[in-house]
RNA sequence: GGGAUCUUAGCUCAGCUGGGAGAGCAUCUGCCUUACAAGCAGAGGGUCAUAGGUUCGAGCCCUAUAGGUCCCACCA
């Protein structure tokens, strides 16, 4: 039995009703069950600071994808959903609140900014997971996770200390980037660069004579921070620089400071850059710094953690970085060793969070050591056993791996995972443990303080695939679930999440995280540009759900987008998609009208007729084609597909060859035949939609199959040979391939489609007259026939009767009056002109003895067969020309 | 400096392992035909950036060139 629908489709009262019934239908839930084959998905945490926006709908509209299609075929699948606690962006947002109150984030303490932190979590935590549920996500809300909740927190411990005693964490004094803003220490992931108008200062120094400074000579070099001279512990030339030979084992020097430095020479001077002599800044430069390193120079630290220049830059100290830098170029230029300034545009490394210039520092952080972490996470990739799609990722992704650096992953902040160190405070031993140890094992005292620092976010999300399934303990879900199957995410952030989630994986579970990485691009804006706050140009996914519903948007974002592409966001694409989600209703409430009060009976199938058999073997061929497009991640083909095959196979022409035996109640077998037909392949098709549209199809579905509780696990459509009639779908094309013939001839020759008229098939062919024998009563109304004849000759036709050519006979529409003889002549002459050129291409390919020879037999063929049919067709058009004349 | 990617209809984009160029929107012509005007039936519109090459056959593979986008590196 089926159940009415309302007249008009309007996502609004519908979306909200449908969701709650899948949460109380438990529909969501997986629980481990060996009998079932697992599939996992673990969801990119959002941050708990976000909003949802078009880059989280198109991530989670391609995992719901996934995992309703993976659902409905029978796995158990898992989404795993949780959030994640973005120590920066929290961080900044409360002190940003704290602002607002007048409150300072060190007159709160450490204990009461966190307990403002979780306060804010919990009040503003939830938002963005309301959210997804409006998005239709069929994610497991039992299992829920946060990525600093008490198990994220004992596996971050578990990791920390596992790998402090193999070495691969260590703490070390190295130069790391610093935002002095945010006021922490940032790994270079986190570095952006930017191009900015900066100035390239020419400068000298005077050489040292007798530990003097000399007064005529000099060494000129540039420098685009001068205020950094005040760090120089050395000058540096290339060694193979015979310009400068005459340097070696002398001294420099330093302005300003005053004070003699030693140049030294190292190949990391490019002779051809400048005047091939660099300024060695150990203490605030990467390059520098190593320099340093080779060369035992002293590091002078200049700065303070805002960035001001510190005590060691005598009377500059107390300035800001920018101000010293201004009044050091104007002392320079009063001592006359100012050479020139170049307007200079250089690269520039800003914090990602907050856009601040970073300065690079020698600080004591935390490391983790990369150089064998990675090994496993590229022999993974390379070998095949984790799959990135698009394959072109893997590209990026080597070039990360093949020039890691060790992960600086301390922070000083408050919010997120303690670093598990303390210190002794009587003999400074340092001890890594899940708890506060009770006495030094060095001293025997027990005054410990815990290291202040905190973790980079992405240590802790780094063990998101596992952390969540319950590990470090041995549970039945990590057991089952683990490794997950599928990671969808954006390829920005490959580098911060990605690889570290591979190499964790491997590490941590001797196991990969995930088989395959299915990666999305960006959504644009409607002229390409990206979404951004600044810009003012994002579209909020939850007000295009309002206006046009949640299955639009989805299928909107899936369309017509390949894996790994940005894409644009229009008015246009979203209307549209809204326009097919009408349509798919319109048909259905026309197939649910002509159903009620009728029992399709089961027998139904024994009679069914050409044009069904036809339907049904395009949706076999349909169902085929979708299934293998979804495993190969081809999502924007498959419901392309789903599209076409719904709008124009089964709407446009399948109900309106169907439509003279519903209204006839005659014969009732045939009535009862193509119901069944409009059930079955309005059901399947939904089922194939559904992972794309999963709200308008449940409700279309339940309601022609209103003993079904939810087309959700309902299952996914398989090709059945019972169900597959080639000869029927041949016989319907051809008919098909008539209709559109006869109405382009009435297009052309301006007959109003009110205007029916006779339609006359001639064929010497008993199969073709067959066809069209049994197709009669939908192809009249088709062709806008007053009435069909079919016969094998041409008794009785008049020779000015407009012709339409088919494979196998011609179609005679005898318009007496209306027929412009000239016009239809040269309609005529057209189409053999066509023909013929047809025809010489495939014979000019048979022709050609390398293509018989070389080409695949079944090619060949084919092309035999287009010979043979468009000869035999021009043979028609050329007999029509000739009665004509 | 290294790398990726794109260039296909007026616009936005598909085009799977090479085998007769596709969709949506826009345009033009007819239609309110009782599921749908958020629709139906037709039509026009493309040297697939350029130049070579491989192949029986290239939008697709190779090389070069031009232009756009992005990522990485960071030579002061």
């Amino acid at each position: 039995m089926s159940k009415e629908i309302a007249k008009n489709y309007d996502p609004r009262q519908m979306e909200d009703r449908i969701y709650q019934k899948w949460l109380d239908g438990k529909y969501f839930h997986a629980e481990v069950d060996p009998d079932k084959k697992p599939f996992t998905i673990v969801i990119p945490p959002p941050n708990i600071t976000g909003q949802l926006h078009m880059g989280h709908a198109l991530d989670n509209t391609m995992q719901d994808i996934l995992i309703r299609f993976k659902r409905m075929q029978g796995y158990n699948t898992l989404w795993q959903p949780g959030t994640d606690h973005a120590s920066i962006a929290t961080e900044v947002k409360i002190i940003e609140k704290l602002k607002e109150e007048g409150i300072d984030k060190e007159s709160l303490g450490r204990e009461g900014f966190l307990e403002r932190a979780w306060a804010w979590k919990k009040e503003y935590g939830g938002r963005i997971i309301q959210q997804l549920k409006k998005l239709g996500s069929s994610c497991d809300w039992d299992r829920e996770r946060f990525t600093m909740d008490e198990g994220c927190n004992k596996a971050v411990t578990e990791v920390f200390c596992k790998m402090y005693e193999k070495g691969w964490i260590y703490k070390g004094s190295r130069i790391i980037n610093w935002c002095p803003v945010c006021n922490t220490s940032i790994s270079d992931a986190e570095v952006e660069y930017e191009e900015q108008q900066g100035h390239l200062w020419h400068i000298k120094y005077p050489l040292v004579e007798d530990g003097k400074p000399s007064e005529t000579e000099f060494l000129t070099f540039a420098t685009t921070r001068p205020e950094t001279m005040l760090g120089d512990t050395a000058v540096a030339v290339n060694p193979d620089d015979e310009r400068y030979t005459y340097l070696h084992g002398r001294q420099v020097w330093l302005p300003i400071v005053e004070k003699a430095i030693p140049v030294v020479t190292d190949t990391y001077v490019d002779m051809e850059f400048g005047t091939g002599v660099v300024k060695i800044t150990p203490a605030h430069d990467p390059n520098d710094f190593e320099v340093g390193k080779r060369h035992n120079l002293p590091e002078v630290n200049i700065m303070n953690d805002d960035a001001t220049i510190n005590e060691n830059g005598g009377k500059y100290a107390g300035m800001d970085r920018y101000e010293a830098r201004a009044a050091i170029v104007k002392e320079l230029e009063e001592k006359g060793l100012l050479v020139k300034i170049e307007d200079y545009a250089h690269n520039v490394g800003t914090h990602d969070r907050c856009k601040t210039t970073i300065e690079p520092l020698i600080k004591k952080q935390w490391f983790v050591k990369m150089d064998e972490l990675i090994k496993p996470a590229v022999k993974a990739v390379k070998e095949g056993e984790i799959r990135l799609v698009p394959p072109r990722m893997e590209k990026t992704y080597f070039n990360w791996t093949d020039n890691i650096r060790d992960w600086c992953i301390s922070r000083q902040l408050w919010w997120g995972h303690r670093i598990p160190a303390y210190y002794c405070s009587d003999c400074g031993e340092i001890v890594v443990a899940a708890a506060k140890p009770e006495v030094c094992p060095k001293c025997g005292k027990s005054h410990f303080e815990q290291d202040p620092d905190t973790l980079d976010t992405w240590f802790s999300s780094a063990l998101w695939p596992f952390s969540t399934l319950g590990w470090p303990e041995k549970t039945k879900e990590l057991e089952y679930f683990y490794p997950t199957n599928v990671l969808v995410t954006g390829y920005d952030i490959i580098f911060f999440w990605v690889i570290r989630m591979i190499f964790s994986g491997y590490e941590q579970m001797g196991e990969k995280p995930f088989d395959t990485v299915l990666f999305h691009g960006l959504v644009r804006d409607e002229q390409g540009r990206k979404m951004s706050k600044s810009l003012g140009n994002g579209i909020d996914p939850l007000e295009v759900i309002e206006q046009y519903g949640a299955d639009a948007l989805r299928l909107m974002l899936i369309t017509g987008n390949a894996p790994g592409n940005d894409m644009r966001f229009t008015e246009a694409k979203i209307t549209s998609s809204r326009n097919f989600a009408n349509k798919v209703w319109n048909a259905s409430r026309f197939i649910l009208m002509n159903m009620e009060g009728k029992t399709i009976r089961e027998d139904a199938k024994e009679h069914l007729e050409d044009a069904d058999k036809w339907i049904l073997s395009k949706l076999n061929t349909l169902i085929g084609d979708v299934t293998e497009n979804m495993e190969k991640y081809e999502m924007g083909i498959a419901v392309q597909k789903v599209y076409d095959f719904i709008w124009e196979e089964f709407c446009d022409w399948y109900i309106e060859m169907v439509k003279p035996r519903l209204y006839n109640s005659d014969n009732e077998s045939s009535q009862q035949a193509a119901l069944w037909t409009l059930r079955y392949v309005l059901c399947e098709a939904l089922r194939l939609l559904h992972p794309f549209m999963p709200f308008i199809t449940e409700e279309i579905f339940c309601a022609v199959q209103s003993e079904e509780e939810t087309i959700m696990i309902s299952p996914w459509p398989v090709v059945k040979s019972e169900l597959a009639f080639s000869d029927e779908e041949a016989a319907v094309e051809l008919m098909k391939e008539a209709v559109r013939g006869i109405r382009n001839v009435r297009t052309s020759m301006n007959v109003a489609p009110s205007r029916k008229a006779v339609v006359i098939v001639v064929s010497e062919n008993g199969q073709v007259r067959d066809t069209f024998e049994k197709g009669r009563l939908f192809f009249a109304p088709l062709a806008y026939a007053s009435e069909v004849r079919i016969q094998s000759d041409k008794a009785g036709i008049s020779d000015d009767a407009v012709s339409v050519v088919i494979n196998g006979g011609v179609i005679y529409l005898p318009f007496e009056d209306l027929v412009d003889l000239a016009a239809e002549k040269a309609r005529l002459e057209g189409e053999e002109k066509k023909l013929l050129s047809e025809i010489a291409r495939a014979e000019g390919m048979l022709k050609n003895e390398r293509f018989i020879s070389k080409a695949p037999a079944a090619k060949v063929q084919e092309e035999k067969d287009k010979l043979a049919k468009y000869t035999q067709m021009l043979t028609q058009v050329k007999e029509r020309l000739a009665q004509m004349k």
